[in-house]
DNA sequence: ATGAAAGCGCTAACAT
DNA sequence: ATGTTAGCGCTTTCAT
C-alpha cells in the first residue's frame, strides 16, 4: 500500500518508495524495463532525452533499486566476510578499517564476524560463501583452523591475513613475524639486557610460533642460552592477562630485567602489572611491544614495539579478494609487508 | 559446470555444491521443490519418510539453500546496519558486540558502518533501507545528523543508541547523561576540587551538551561559579585530543586541580598530556572519565570514571530494532539504563 | 501429505 | 536505440 512521505511537507514523493518497481518508472517514463535498467546501470546505449526521461520518472517516483533482486540476478551477494577473533582489539579494529575502506570503493560491503577464534563459530561463518550470503571471506583466524577450512573449503574464494601459513596453499598477507620478533629482541639486547623473558599467547596461532622463534633467533646469535622458565604462554591478548602474566615471572628466583610480549596489549598490561608489585619500567625491567597500536605512544611509559602497517594489511588483504573474485582461475601471489621497531621510552 | 570437491579424498560429494539448486534436489528425493522446501524450513505437513528421503539427498547433493533467492522471495535481507561514528573507539567496540550478538540470536547479521560521523557518508547508508539491502537500521551517530534523517526517513525502521533525542520520535536507548556527568563532577567536588575544568567533545553531539549540563548542575549546586576558562571543547574523542587540551588547560593562569573528560579514551590522553608538563594525577590534578571501557583499570593511574552498561545498550537496542520490524505498526518505548560512578585512583 | 505453478524485481540475451 | 522475454532459485498459495 502507497502512503506519503512527509505528507505535510511541499517536497512530497507521490509514491512510497517502497512500493516502486522497476516497472512502475518504465510505465510512467512510457519507456520498457530494459531502457530503465540500462540507465539504472548507466549502460551506453540509451538517448540521452530517453534518459532524462527516465530520471525524471525515478526522482518523481522515489524509486530505489531493489538490489535483493539485483543480486538474485547477478548471482553475487557484494558482500564480503571478514572473520576476526576479537574485533573490540584495536590491532584488528585497524585491520578492517583497511579493509573497509576498499571494500567500499568497489561497491563491497563488510559483513564482520567476530569467531571468538571458535573453530565451530568459523565454520558456520565459512558457510556463508556456499549459501551465497557472502561473495568472499578474509580469515584472521589461528592457523590451524585455517588449515581446516583449507581441506574442506579450498576452493572458495578467501584470503589469509596477518595469521597464514603458505603451506595451506591459500593467498595471503602479513609480515615476516620472526624477523620482526628477532629485531625486537635484538633491540633489548643491545640495550644491556640479558634476561629477556617472552610473554607469547596461544599457539595455535602461527604468528605465536614464529614470534617464540625469531626470540630464540637473537638470544642464540648474542649468546644467551635460552631459558624456558622466561618463557610464559597465555592464553589470550586481553589488557589483565598480561599483567598477571608479569607478575608470576617477577615471582621467580631469577626474574627478568626485559620482556617482550607478543603483542602490544598484552605489554600494556605488563606494565601496569610491573607497576602493582612495585617494579620500574624501564630502569628494572625493559618492555617491548608488537603492533604498534594508536595507544603505545600514550601510555607511560611510551612503549616501544614493532609496528605493523595494520591499515595496509587490510588494504592488502580486500585487494588480493577482489582480484581473486574477478579472475576465478589465477592464482594470487602472496604478499609480505615491511616492519618497523619504533622505539620510545619502555625499552 | 560440476566439479568434484577434495577428489582425491574419501568423503567426497559428488556434486560441486555451487550447482545444485532445489530443484536438483527434488529430482534426486522423487519429490516436487515444494516438499523441498518444506523440509528446508521445518514445516509440520512432511512424511517422516519423505523427510529423511529429502535430507539424504540433501546431504549427498552438497546442497546448500541460495539465499539471494530466498531473500527475493521473502522480501527480507536478514542484514541490520548499523552506523557507528567510530569502531575502532573500544566504547562502541562494545556496543556492536552486544547488537551482534543478540542479532545472531535471530538470524540477522549486522552490516557495520563507520560513518565517522560524516552527515553525507551516513545519508548513504540510510539509503541502504530503501534498497532493501538491509532490513533495519541502529544509529549511533550525532543527533544533528539523526534529526535529519528522522525528516526524510522517518518511516524507516531505525533505532537510536546511545546518542538520541527524544524529542526525533526515534525508539531509544541510552543513559541518563546529565545526571551520570553530574555524578562524576560531584565526586570531584566531594574531594574538596574547586577548580573543576571539563574536556569536552564535538557538541553536535547532543549527549555532549548533556554532560555538559550535568558538569554546570554540580558546579552549581555546589556555590561554584562556573569559568568558561575551564572549559574546552576538542574535535574528537582520540588519546591525543584529550592530551593536547589538558596541556593547554594546564598553561593558563589559574589552572584546574580537577578536569573531567566526557569519555574515557579523551580522560587518558589528559593523563598521557599531564605527564608530559610534569602534573601529577591525581596530586595536582584529579581525573574522572566516562564511560568505564576496559582500558580504564589498566592505566596509571587506574582510571575514576562514569560505567556505562555498554553491551545492554547494544543488546537492548538490537531487541528494540527487531521487536519494531516483527510488528510494524506498534509504537517502541524509549529506554534509560542505569549508569554506576567507579571509583580507582585517578580522583 | 504432496504437487503445480505463480511470482518476488531485476538483468541480459535476443529481437527489431 | 529500444522492446520482449526468459529466467535467477526460492517460497507459497491453491489444488488434489
Amino acid at each position: 500500500m502507497a502512503r506519503k512521505q512527509r505528507p505535510e511537507n511541499g517536497a512530497v514523493v507521490d509514491d512510497a518508495a517502497a512500493d516502486v518497481s522497476i516497472g512502475d518508472v518504465a510505465a510512467r517514463a512510457d519507456v520498457s524495463v530494459a531502457t530503465v535498467s540500462r540507465v539504472l546501470n548507466g549502460h551506453a546505449n540509451v538517448r540521452p532525452a530517453t534518459r532524462e526521461r527516465v530520471l525524471a520518472a525515478i526522482a518523481a517516483s522515489g524509486y530505489r533499486v531493489n538490489e535483493l533482486a539485483r543480486n538474485l540476478r547477478t548471482a553475487e551477494s557484494r558482500l564480503l566476510l571478514t572473520m576476526v577473533p576479537d574485533f573490540g582489539n584495536p590491532f584488528y579494529a585497524e585491520i578492517v578499517r583497511g579493509i573497509d575502506s576498499v571494500a567500499r570503493q568497489h561497491d563491497y560491503f563488510t559483513l564482520l564476524c567476530d569467531t571468538g577464534a571458535d573453530p565451530g563459530r568459523e565454520r558456520n561463518y565459512f558457510d556463508l560463501l556456499r549459501r551465497r550470503r557472502a561473495d568472499g571471506a578474509i580469515c584472521l583466524d589461528p592457523a590451524t583452523a585455517q588449515r581446516a577450512f583449507a581441506e574442506e573449503s579450498g576452493a572458495l574464494p578467501w584470503i589469509s591475513c596477518c595469521e597464514f601459513d603458505p603451506e595451506i596453499g591459500v593467498p595471503y598477507v602479513g609480515i615476516d613475524n620472526r624477523r620482526a620478533a628477532g629485531d625486537a629482541v635484538r633491540h633489548l639486547i643491545a640495550r644491556g639486557r640479558r634476561r629477556v623473558a617472552l610473554i607469547n599467547s596461544d599457539t595455535t596461532y602461527l604468528y605465536a610460533r614464529q614470534r617464540e622463534q625469531g626470540y630464540l633467533d637473537a638470544l642464540v646469535e648474542a649468546g644467551i642460552a635460552p631459558n624456558a622458565r622466561l618463557q610464559a604462554e597465555v592464553g589470550g591478548l586481553e589488557y589483565d592477562a598480561g599483567a598477571r602474566a608479569a607478575c608470576a615471572l617477577m615471582q621467580s628466583s631469577e626474574p627478568p630485567d626485559a620482556i617482550f610480549a607478543v603483542s602490544d596489549t598484552l605489554a600494556i598490561g605488563v606494565i601496569a602489572g610491573l607497576r602493582a608489585c612495585g617494579k620500574r619500567v624501564p630502569d628494572d625491567v625493559a618492555i617491548v611491544g608488537f603492533d604498534d597500536i594508536s595507544l603505545a605512544a600514550q601510555i607511560d611509559p611510551p612503549l616501544t614495539t614493532v609496528a605493523q602497517p595494520m591499515r595496509e594489511l587490510g588494504e592488502t588483504a580486500a585487494r588480493l579478494l577482489l582480484t581473486r573474485l574477478a579472475n576465478a582461475g589465477k592464482a594470487v601471489p602472496g604478499v609480505l609487508l615491511p616492519h618497523r621497531l619504533v622505539v620510545r621510552r619502555s625499552a
